[in-house]
DNA sequence: GGCTGATAGTACTACGTCTAACTATCTCCC
DNA sequence: GGGAGATAGTTAGACGTAGTACTATCAGCC
C-alpha cells in the first residue's frame, strides 16, 4: 500500500468508469524516475556538476577519442533544444571542462571538446554514478533487473518509433 | 539495438572496468519517463493545462468531496516545494479553476478548493489522460504491464523508504 | 555563378521551480 | 498568561530550459 495505491483507490472511488491500470503503472514509473533522479543529482553535486552538465560531459566521453561532438548532435542525443545546449556549453566552457573548436570543414559548425580537466572529472563522476545507479536498483535481483530492462525496451521501442519513425 | 544499447556499447568500450547493467536500465527508465511525459503533456495542452496544473487539479479531485486540500498537503503529495505550489495555485486561481478559502480553525492555513469549472475541466482531462496512458503502455500485454508494475513497486518501496523512513 | 532553401549556432524573452528569508499564527510548557 | 519553537503561506531572487527570431554559412539547381 504505497502512495500510488492510495491514489488508485481514490480514483476508483471517484471515477469508477475509467480503466486505471496504466495510470497506476505510469504513476509508479514517473515517481521512481523523479526520486531516482534526485538521488542521481546528489552524486553529481559531490563533483560540482548538475545533471545536465554531467550529461554533456558523459556524452562526449563515451563518444571516444578525440571526445568531440557538435552542439546539434549533443542536443539531439540529450533530447533537448539547441538553445538550451548553447547555455549548457557556455557554463561548461567557463568552468574549463569543455572548449569550443572551430570546424575547418564547415564554418557554421563548432566542435565541443572535452578538456583534460573535463575528462578527469567525468571519469571520476561516472565511476560514482554507475555505483549509485547499481545501488538504486539493488532492491531487484539480477533476473528482475533484466526483466525490467526487457519491458522498458519494449515500451521505448514503441514510443520512440511513434515519435520519429525514421529513427 | 536502441539508443541505450548504443550508449552501453560505447561505455563498455571506454570504461570496461565498470558494471553498467544498472546504468542501462535506469537510462531506459529515464528516457521512457521523459518521452512519455511529453506525450502526456500533449493531452493536457488540449485542455489548456500544463502538467503541473493538472496534477494539482487531479489531486484535489481524487481527494473526494468537498475537493479541498491545504497548499502544504498538495506540495507534499506532488513532491515539490511550498513556494512552487503558491505559484501554481496563483495561476489556477486566476484561471478560475480553484479558489482560496480561509480555514476557520487555523488562520495560518488556506484551503484550496476546486471550482465547478475546475471540476468539470479536470474530469474531462483525466478521462483523456487515462486513455492516453493506456495507449502509452499498449506495447505490453496485461501480464507484462502487471509484471512491470510489480517491479516498480519494489523499487519505489526501496527508494521511498530510504528517503523518508517514517512514511 | 548566383539564387533558394536548409542548417548551425546563438541572443532574447518567457516561464516554472527552487532556495532562503520573512510574516503571521499556532502549540506547548514553564 | 507569556515566551520559545514549530508551522503555513508568501515573497524575492536565481537558475535552467523552451520557443522564437536572427545571422552566418552551406548545398543544390537553374
Amino acid at each position: 500500500m504505497d502512495h500510488v495505491d492510495v491514489m488508485l483507490d481514490q480514483w476508483s472511488r471517484e471515477r469508477p468508469d475509467l480503466d486505471l491500470a496504466a495510470v497506476g503503472t505510469v504513476g509508479r514509473l514517473g515517481r521512481f524516475a523523479l526520486l531516482a533522479g534526485r538521488a542521481v543529482e546528489e552524486v553529481f553535486k559531490q563533483h560540482g556538476l548538475q545533471r545536465g552538465e554531467f550529461d554533456v560531459l558523459a556524452t562526449l566521453r563515451r563518444s571516444g577519442a578525440p571526445y568531440e561532438l557538435m552542439p546539434s548532435e549533443l542536443a539531439a542525443l540529450l533530447l533537448m533544444s539547441r538553445a538550451g545546449m548553447t547555455s549548457r556549453i557556455d557554463r561548461l566552457e567557463s568552468a574549463g571542462l569543455v572548449e569550443r573548436r572551430t570546424d575547418p570543414a564547415d564554418r557554421r559548425s563548432v566542435r565541443i571538446a572535452l578538456t583534460a580537466a573535463g575528462r578527469a572529472l567525468v571519469d571520476a563522476a561516472f565511476t560514482d554514478h554507475a555505483a549509485n545507479e547499481t545501488a538504486l536498483l539493488s532492491a531487484l535481483s539480477d533476473e528482475e533487473r533484466a526483466a525490467l530492462d526487457g519491458l522498458l525496451r519494449k515500451l521505448l521501442a514503441d514510443v520512440e518509433g511513434a515519435e520519429s519513425p525514421a529513427s
